[in-house]
DNA sequence: ATAATATGGTGAT
DNA sequence: TCACCCTATTATC
């Protein structure tokens, strides 16, 4: 689930649920219990997502949630559930708690390190003051595959895996392309999808690019298998044809070699 | 019951 | 480029 769109959902909730109140924390598996000790009984000043990140103000302290490929939060209205041994941290508002299990961070940080963290990342297109021109800056300085760019948060925050596959193939470009050597237009198109399918995302809580002209039904509708134009897919909802599968930064990309004809030079 | 897999990232080589 | 870390779900014996 986690890429930026989770991770800004998971942001408006808590601060809805968190900011202005006084919590209760505590870390059932023992693995944050000092920061869980600083944590409990102190405010909420706020709570905000920067690309994949989590970043919560609490009293003098910061505290820095990354969830990883594993890492989940469930949350409930009071009263919740008891933790299983594997919480990692839990916290707990007027009416809501929520429970994080398999971070790939939790810690607590000064300001001065939550800024250092956060200065490395490119711009993120769900955050109004980001600026598209930094990460196309970063885009044409470097001759990695695009497919490798955009997974690389310092260029561009938020993005992952499917994401990279789904704008990639509305620009309709391959993901071997030289980032350097992307168009400007292509880029403009795929900075403004990604900005308007994080979106989606964060409405949804999921990711789905097939447009409803093309499926027939509202996004919030679609079907399991009706979400994605190419990523996870054998063949391309659009064109039938079948998906291919380069690894690209170590990863799959699925992409659709009729569709994203923009190839490499 | 065990294995493979996944939307992520780091550090060593 | 690889090994590795974290967990839950799904597939396979």
């Amino acid at each position: 689930m986690p890429e930026g769109h989770s991770i800004h959902r998971l942001a408006r909730d808590h601060a809805a649920w968190f900011v202005g109140h006084t919590i209760g924390a505590r870390s059932p598996q023992g693995r944050f219990d000092e920061g869980a000790a600083r944590l409990n009984g102190a405010r909420v000043r706020a709570v905000e997502a920067y690309g994949k990140h989590l970043v919560y103000r609490v009293d003098d302290d910061v505290l820095h949630v990354h969830l990883g490929l594993f890492g989940k939060f469930r949350g409930w209205r009071l009263p919740a559930p008891a933790p299983r041994p594997n919480v990692r941290l839990a916290l707990t508002g007027p009416d809501r708690e929520v429970q994080l299990v398999g971070p790939m961070v939790c810690e607590l940080v000064d300001e001065d390190a939550i800024a250092a963290l956060l200065g490395r990342l490119g711009p993120d297109p769900l955050r109004p003051d980001s600026d598209p021109d930094r990460a196309f800056a970063a885009l044409r300085a470097t001759r990695r595959p695009i497919g490798a760019a955009l997974l690389d948060q310092a260029v561009l925050a938020g993005l992952g895996n499917v994401y990279r596959a789904e704008l990639l193939h509305l620009a309709g470009v391959w993901p071997g392309l030289p980032s350097s050597a992307l168009p400007r237009e292509r880029f403009d198109q795929l900075w403004a999808d990604a900005a308007r399918l994080l979106e989606v995302g964060v409405r949804l809580g999921r990711i789905v690019t097939v447009p409803q002209s093309l499926s027939g039904v509202a996004p919030s509708r679609a079907g399991r298998g009706d979400r994605h134009l190419v990523y996870g897919r054998r063949s391309c909802r659009v064109c039938g044809g079948a998906v291919a599968r380069p690894v690209i930064a170590g990863r799959v990309c699925f992409a659709c070699p009729v569709c994203q004809p923009v190839a490499e030079t």
